[in-house]
DNA sequence: AAAAATCTGTAGCGCTCGCTACAGAACGAG
DNA sequence: CTCGTTCTGTAGCGAGCGCTACAGATTTTT
């Protein structure tokens, strides 16, 4: 018979591993983060970590899929959540304010920040990729308010779509900068002062 | 007698050399670029480079000093010609739409992308540096601008300068990630309706 | 001419990188 | 128990990193 698996069994938390991964490298970024400081930061041995990750790029892919079911999981629930292109968009800005500056865990957006300055240049695209589909999704949730008259008829999807996700991720940058919460908070408030009026 | 200098005579351009690693270090970044890409981008042996420049952090503290009076002198020329702090700045996000998407450069702002995700902490901070200042010089200007009336009294200069600099930033990073020239300018333009009006 | 000074190219230093071979340890199956 | 399987820790691989010793080349000085 055959139902658990055989041999010696793994002696560490695999998803405890994979967040202290994920705060790595959301903190020094992929380039930065070294194997070695993986192993420390995780407890355990390299091999162990190539045994239940693959390799260091691998490891990193599932880091940034957990970090979207986690750490930024507000942005979904805001989409999921709110009704209209500025009452979603404007949540995900106030929020970035307080979920780029809490304790405990590294500031700012790992997507915006870990794959910058990459020798790699498909970890970078990845991470491009990423940005680029969020991207899309503001502009498709602004050019749907368009399409109802939701937002002024005038309103181009593409460029405000631009000017929020600049504005989220200038706000990432500031928070590791040292931006107090309070401060991005304001920052979220003067952008929304750029977006038209919502008429519904 | 002694006028110049003695022994085998330099065989490179200082000036050009230096220019070459601007480039290098502003499209890799610090970290990503290494000594043998930077000889091979300027022409030179690695002894020639250590020669002339000192190390790998000393040519790089040169190249951004060199680059705030070439490639940025865009920011000081706004400070140095226009009166007040709405036309100063808004000149800056709308000169920047063009100079982010410049060819035969790289895009975006060499000293906001070459040193995140950075092993060196003194490199990091070094450019950390830069933008403090830059922020203090905006929120000094906002100040000023209110303690005259020029802008309103409600008005917090402190976070009207991050929320600049923070537009500053995303412009760059969307310039990066291949944000056109016109976009650049919408986002510009719509940050700029954030600001409260200039009475001067 | 010879000597002193400075730059250039080769070749390689010590170090860290991502990654892995290997032997021993800890488990289930028979 | 013994065997096969899987994980763990040590120890080290080849490669690239920043950097430099050294010899030869090219200049001014004497």
């Amino acid at each position: 018979m055959t139902t658990g698996q055989r041999g010696r069994p793994r002696s560490f938390d695999r998803a405890r591993a994979l967040d202290q991964a994920t705060l790595t490298f959301w903190e020094h970024g992929y380039e930065a983060t070294s194997v070695a400081g993986l192993t420390r930061a995780m407890g355990i041995g390299a091999p162990s970590l190539y045994a239940a990750f693959g390799d260091k790029k691998a490891l990193f892919d599932e880091v940034v899929g957990a970090y979207g079911q986690t750490y930024g999981v507000f942005i979904r629930r805001a989409f999921a959540e709110e009704s209209g292109a500025r009452a979603t968009i404007g949540r995900i800005l106030r929020e970035a304010a307080t979920e780029f500056t809490l304790t405990g865990r590294p500031r700012g957006c790992l997507v915006l920040s870990a794959a910058v300055n990459c020798t790699s240049r498909e970890v970078e695209e990845a991470l491009r990729e990423v940005r680029d589909g969020n991207l899309a999704e503001f502009e498709r949730l602004i050019a749907a308010d368009v399409a109802t008259g939701a937002l002024p008829a005038g309103t181009d999807p593409r460029a405000l779509a631009r000017f929020s996700v600049a504005v989220f991720q200038g706000m990432s940058q500031q928070a590791r900068d040292g931006a107090s919460e309070e401060e991005l908070a304001a920052v979220a408030e003067l952008a929304m002062r750029g977006w038209p009026e919502q008429r519904d």
